[in-house]
RNA sequence: GGCGACAUGGCCAAGUGGUAAGGCAGAAGCCUGCAAAGCUUUUAUCCCCCAGUUCGAAUCUGGGUGUCGCCUCCA
């Protein structure tokens, strides 16, 4: 398997470090607020490297932290008169809710920064004994310089850093360049051993991926922006602590743009997984984020999801089969090929190409093409399972059929059963009565050689 | 200013030296009472422009033009 390594800036034959055994970290969200379209890029591009990696043999022991100590919780929590505990709990909550409405699978290990405090502390001291942090009234502050490494996973040359100018200047810093490791907080802070204070963000993923998979790991992941600074932070400040390479595999998923601009929370351009899920299902959001490359820019507009949507309905309308369990997929060129596909960087608009191929042949009857379109689409999130008409769903549709021909229906086998009667005896009225009124409701009725089936638009 | 990307049909998009995957939309036919779904056929002499390397380039090199991102919290 061969993925893209930002810091060699090349793709790369991926080996990790035990045999069999992968251990990966993604920066998580800072729970605060709603999570939008950007966001669900990059949890769905590493759910499905998860997904990706145990599909292939891999143990994976997959890590994605929770940031619940941060300057926007704190004053969400002063302006809501709530505890930041309380903010935070809320919107890890929802967070968590969008994941599994999106299908995303749950990390095998979700830290929170205030659990991992000790953690914090103790890089930090280790820092600061070795030369590479000093402290200054309470702040405690990272050496940009002492490291000779920063700014190469950026490729950042470090005096240019430095033109850029906007970097915060604090008083309490030897050189511009450096950042904080810990910050004095009188009022929300935690104890240490530099006073009262709180965590930099940067060390709170040093800290929880050092604890929780160890000093090295093979896959580091997250949205492009946060290259720099916030992963070369990261490296700096674990590779100063620990001495040794913090990961071997640096991965960075690209924006959604709208209206050709990233989509973002400081640009207010941001359109909620919520909102987007009231008109569009989980299955249409990851298709159309997996049409394009990963590392790619993806621009959203309703068009896109439109045709996302449609080409959901393609895969789910395919021939179903009884799925075949003794059935070796592994044997197969579409499982080659597949797997070709994902090997190559997760080119996941290739493997797309096979799932629609074998959805066409499973049309055609084509023995085994449904059980491995299911079991291939599986690997890269869908979900298959087609959703029954809600039981009010049914009732609306009842009252529709009913007044549209001023008739009383009990239940919706008799309207089928009425209908079946009708175009038997040619009445084609009754029965195109019946299937508009139903249409009127989101339903779309097909007559089938099976029979007739229901299903929402 | 520094750094990093991208530019392929009406739309989205794969393809990084051997003659343009796939999806959506469109057209025609089959199926259907009519639909829907499905099936079949069909839609880029050409891959932003110019020059070069090569037997051969969308793919490599150089030069343009355009778009985006990072350098500040950000997925």
């Amino acid at each position: 398997m061969r993925l893209h390594n930002t810091y060699s800036g090349k793709t790369e034959e991926f080996k990790p470090i035990e045999e069999n055994k992968v251990k990966m970290y993604v920066c998580g969200p800072t729970v605060y607020d709603n999570a939008h379209l950007g966001h669900a890029r990059c949890y769905i591009t590493w759910d499905i490297l998860y997904r990706y990696l145990k599909f292939r043999g891999y143990d994976v022991t997959y890590c994605r932290n929770v940031t619940d100590v941060d300057d926007k919780i704190l004053k969400k929590s002063e302006n809501e008169g709530k505890t930041p505990e309380e903010v935070s709990k809320f919107w890890y909550e929802k967070f968590s809710d969008s994941m599994k409405a999106l299908n995303v699978l749950k990390p095998d290990i979700e830290p929170f920064a205030t659990k991992t405090l000790g953690e914090m502390i103790s890089i930090v001291k280790d820092l600061i004994a070795n030369g590479y942090a000093y402290e200054s009234n309470g702040d405690v502050y990272f050496r940009v310089k002492k490291f000779n490494n920063y700014g190469y996973l950026s490729k950042q040359p470090i005096d240019q850093l430095e033109c850029g100018a906007r970097i915060e200047v604090g008083e309490q810093k030897e050189d511009p360049l450096d950042f904080a490791l810990w910050k004095h907080d009188e009022k929300f802070g935690y104890n240490s051993p530099w006073g009262v204070g709180r965590p930099g963000w940067h060390i709170e993923c040093s800290a929880m991926s050092r604890k929780h998979l160890g000093k090295t790991i093979d896959i580091h992941a997250g949205g492009a922006d946060l290259i720099f600074p916030h992963h070369e932070n990261e490296i700096a400040q674990s590779e100063c602590a620990n001495g040794c390479k913090f990961v071997n595999y640096w991965l960075h998923n690209g924006f959604v743009t709208i209206n050709k601009e990233k989509m973002s929370k400081s640009l207010g351009n941001f359109l909620t997984i919520d909102d987007l899920l009231k008109s569009y299902d989980a299955n249409t959001i990851r298709l159309f984020i997996l049409t394009n490359h990963y590392r790619m820019p993806v621009e959203f507009s309703d068009e896109a999801l439109s045709s996302a949507k449609a080409g959901v309905k393609r895969l789910m309308n395919a021939k179903r089969t009884p799925i075949d369990e003794t059935f070796d997929i592994t044997k197969t060129e579409d499982y080659k090929l597949f797997v070709e596909a994902m090997d190559d960087d997760l080119n996941t608009s290739k493997a797309l190409a096979v799932l629609f191929d074998l959805a066409n042949r499973a049309n055609k009857d084509e023995k085994g093409a449904y059980t491995l379109l299911y079991k291939l689409a599986n690997v890269l999130g869908f979900n298959f399972e087609k959703t029954e008409l809600s039981e009010d769903h049914i009732r609306e549709a009842i009252i529709a059929v009913s007044k549209a021909l001023d008739k009383d229906f009990s239940s919706m086998d008799e309207i089928i059963e009425y209908r079946r009667l009708a175009r038997s005896e040619k009445n084609w009225d009754i029965a195109d009565k019946i299937r508009v009124a139903l249409d009127s409701v989101g339903i779309i009725l097909k007559d089938t050689k099976e029979g007739t089936t229901l299903e929402t638009k």
